[in-house]
DNA sequence: TACCGCTTTATGTCTGCACATAATCTGATG
DNA sequence: CATCAGATTATGTGCAGACATAAAGCGGTA
């Protein structure tokens, strides 16, 4: 019983980043291969490889095949942003939720939009732009364009009850996507449909999926 | 030679993703297990553990032990934020970068920011402000504080050529951070030093880390 | 019914091995 | 000197087997 102890993958990673934030490894450093670093701790490559994998997914190592591995020159800090459901969000505010479907159509999309969906300009897409409130109160305004082809059932389904994006969340083929943030001025239109200020600041998310 | 074409990880990450997207397993559905699925696909168990590791990583899986493997209810999407050097940025951009370094002192931080970096509130702090500017024309103005205890070196770092960040990201431990970002209205001071007009959308990233 | 402890089971991880793959390095050749 | 083919090597991944661990579920007891 007992038990010797083994070595985990996650006591390597934490000794490695050890090495890695005291300095004893710099950026730049090519540090020893994973045979090397298994007979160090005692443990098998695959634990080695796993800890360094994990690291390097971090950002804080680079890793190539045969000429080895290095600390990072430009350790690029990554921060994972959650995008939640806008309705979890305001529940989880302690507010009631509702939304509003302000407008639902077929239309072809604008230039802008279809160099980004990437679709032929004879296509067109669902528009739908919706208030999302916070109890009672405008919250967020979503302007939103769906490409009908690779979503076919949408154009079928009640989007008056449940938001667009929670229909296509738990509906739609998940694919990765592209994201930008950004501050604007409240336009008129804007201010009056989120019963603000003309001029004050706001938060827009666009994005791509 | 041939060949007899193993099955990867990657090829049961993909059909594993293809029944979530085409709803062959719904939101909420417990999926065959570890064993069973690496029957079906005639693989090990570990090539299977790793691929729904990786898809429960993304959100779209929850795992536990002994309860199994079930679609997420609400898959989270997850956006991987990289947060450039600025200097980087800039020079993405095809502009110059140059920055100039306000102020630098030490001082008693505010009591929000104590509580933000936990410190006792005997401890002070090094704080700096700083504009970065792109073709010499203001980009991003910087506000720091910085927790001398926990980086001594940087009391004694000249960071008139290298801004404070870069030295931090080179030179100092790092560790998990928090982050928040928003939008809000040019305050006169603000409007001034980045040569805006009061009252423009700024976008704000607020840091700990 | 309520509660507690044991069994069962699905996932988590380590090991040791093998082979695949990418990329560097070497040396031969023109 | 330039170039290219082949040897070398570090990482990437697959496999089978074993044990660890969390937690659900079962059964017995009060």
């Amino acid at each position: 019983m007992t038990g010797v102890e083994r070595t985990t993958w996650q006591d390597v990673r934490a000794e490695v980043l050890h090495r890695i934030t005291s300095r004893r490894w710099k950026p730049d450093d090519l540090i020893p291969t994973e045979v090397e670093l298994a007979a160090e701790f005692g443990c098998a490559r695959a634990t080695v490889n796993r800890a360094l994998r994990t690291i390097a997914e971090d950002g804080l190592l680079e890793r190539r095949r045969k000429a080895g591995t290095r600390v990072a020159r430009h350790p690029v800090r990554r921060a994972t942003l959650r995008i939640p459901i806008l309705r979890h969000e305001i529940e989880d505010l302690g507010a009631r939720y509702t939304h509003r479907l302000l407008r639902q159509d077929r239309r072809a999309p604008t230039k802008a939009v279809r160099a980004r969906m990437a679709l032929a300009h004879t296509a067109d897409a669902l528009r739908l732009t919706a208030l999302h409130m916070a109890d009672g109160k405008p919250y967020a305004f979503e302007d939103r364009w769906v490409n009908v082809a690779a979503v076919p059932d949408i154009a079928t389904a009640d989007l008056s009850d449940m938001s667009a994006n929670e229909w296509l969340v738990t509906h739609a083929p998940f694919s990765g996507g592209d994201i930008s943030l950004a501050a604007v001025s409240a336009t008129r239109t804007m201010a009056l449909r989120l019963d603000v200020t003309p001029g004050d600041a706001l938060f827009t998310i666009e994005r791509t999926t």
